[in-house]
DNA sequence: TCCTAGTCAATACT
DNA sequence: AGTATTGACTAGGA
């Protein structure tokens, strides 16, 4: 890929990482770069040579949400970091995998690819040499480390590049040979991402005219602001689902309960509600109906000129899941985690929440959330039908 | 062409 | 040093 994109953490080329040890799975992905897809014929260790797509083809719905919440457990248990898990075990960078494992998705949202680091989570989370294959790991990290720093002490360099990643030459991708400055990262102020979620709020989906206004207002380029928009979605689409697997009694014995989540923006400012306003669950997924999901809730904030009132308290979520319904699980009950059934040994999974539940009594910050979600949603559902609207045939609505 | 899903990777935070 | 956040980018769907 040309860019830094794709490549990934697999560059893991002659890093200690990768091969070694006993026999973790180098999780290389396919070498070409051709990337999702076909490739990877990853003979996953104790599976007869199943890739990981066959397998994540094959799996059952699981449990995200106590996947990765056994997963902190196991890592924090045995101090180690999510670089070291993320490169050897998933195949990903350590932001990624801080975002995955505080933010999972239900797995019935989850893409065939997004599924793909839940299902290597869950074989990990299987294998009774974890931690100690991930620990000798560590240890030859470290050694390496010592003596690259050592050998450089002695040529008078300093080791600060030594991120044990592997790649890490932003060379790489300068195929020309030169290096290409590296453009500098844009950081928005508060203030722009301030005026940008204030856009959001009226308009979750900008039309370029807007694009551009609040671009040459702001002072960025549109492209920034189109990726801001995408982002922003995104991201709370995700506190959202969060919402819904927590809300569906998601969360396990031990935990708190509290969600990380939702945390809007820092309090300071003026704005009453701003935060994590929302979008919609539109999640559009096979055309179910408006993802208005979220029992109603009353909430003050009624800035934005948005009011957003009632709507059709539509049950949202996921329609037909695939397969579904696990066949073998059937866990030890209690703690999630081992047991190892069929040939995956999943927990069960919570299933699909048919959010709409009637109870959480509400919370206080929760609510204000719930309104504004409500109300980007609304949004949404305009969106889609002004769409549609421009649909001369009725035939071809989506809804 | 526009959107979402997934990620990367720089960098802010602890 | 480890973790969290977030702008940018790729792939793929419609």
């Amino acid at each position: 890929t040309g860019g830094s994109s794709g490549g990934s953490v697999n560059g893991l080329a002659g890093d200690p990482l990768a091969s070694q040890s006993s026999g973790l799975k180098p999780l290389s992905e396919d070498p070409s770069g051709g990337e999702s897809q076909p490739g990877t014929p990853l003979p996953i260790p104790g599976h007869s040579g199943l890739s990981i797509q066959e397998m994540v083809a094959m799996s059952p719905e699981l449990d995200t949400y106590a996947i990765t919440k056994k997963v902190k457990e196991v890592l924090t248990d045995n101090n180690l970091g999510q670089r070291l898990f993320g490169e050897t075990i998933l195949g990903l960078t350590q932001g990624s995998v801080s975002d995955l494992l505080a933010r999972p998705k239900p797995w019935h949202k989850l893409s065939l690819k997004g599924r793909e680091p839940f299902v290597r989570m869950q074989l990990w989370l299987q294998d009774p040499h974890s931690v100690e294959k991930l620990m000798d790991m560590k240890r030859l990290e470290k050694k390496a480390y010592m003596k690259r720093r050592l050998s450089s002490l002695s040529d008078g360099h300093s080791v600060d590049g030594v991120l044990p990643g592997p790649d890490y030459m932003q060379g790489s991708q300068s195929p020309g040979g030169q290096q290409q400055l590296k453009k500098p990262r844009v950081v928005l102020g508060p203030e722009e991402k301030e005026a940008l979620k204030k856009a959001y709020q009226q308009k979750p989906y900008p039309s370029p005219k807007t694009i551009e206004e609040l671009a040459s207002q702001l002072n960025l380029k549109t492209s920034t602001v189109i990726n801001w928009f995408h982002n922003y979605r995104s991201r709370i689409r995700r506190e959202l689902f969060i919402e819904e697997i927590q809300a569906a009694g998601g969360m396990g014995p031990g935990s708190e309960g509290g969600s990380p989540s939702l945390r809007g923006s820092k309090s300071g400012e003026g704005d009453s509600c701003d935060g994590t306003e929302s979008e919609g669950t539109v999640e559009t997924r096979q055309g179910l109906g408006l993802g208005v999901g979220l029992e109603d809730h009353r909430g003050a904030c009624k800035d934005q000129g948005m009011e957003v009132e009632s709507e059709a308290g539509g049950s949202n979520d996921s329609p037909a899941e695939m397969d579904c319904s696990a066949s073998g699980l059937a866990g030890p009950g209690s703690s999630c985690g081992q047991s190892g059934l069929g040939i995956f040994g999943l927990t069960e999974a919570s299933s699909t929440s048919s959010a709409s539940s009637t109870n959480v009594p509400a919370r206080n910050p929760r609510d204000n959330n719930l309104r504004k979600k409500k109300a980007a949603n609304l949004n949404n559902i305009i969106h889609r039908l002004e769409k549609a609207a421009s649909k001369e045939d009725p035939s071809e609505w989506e809804f």
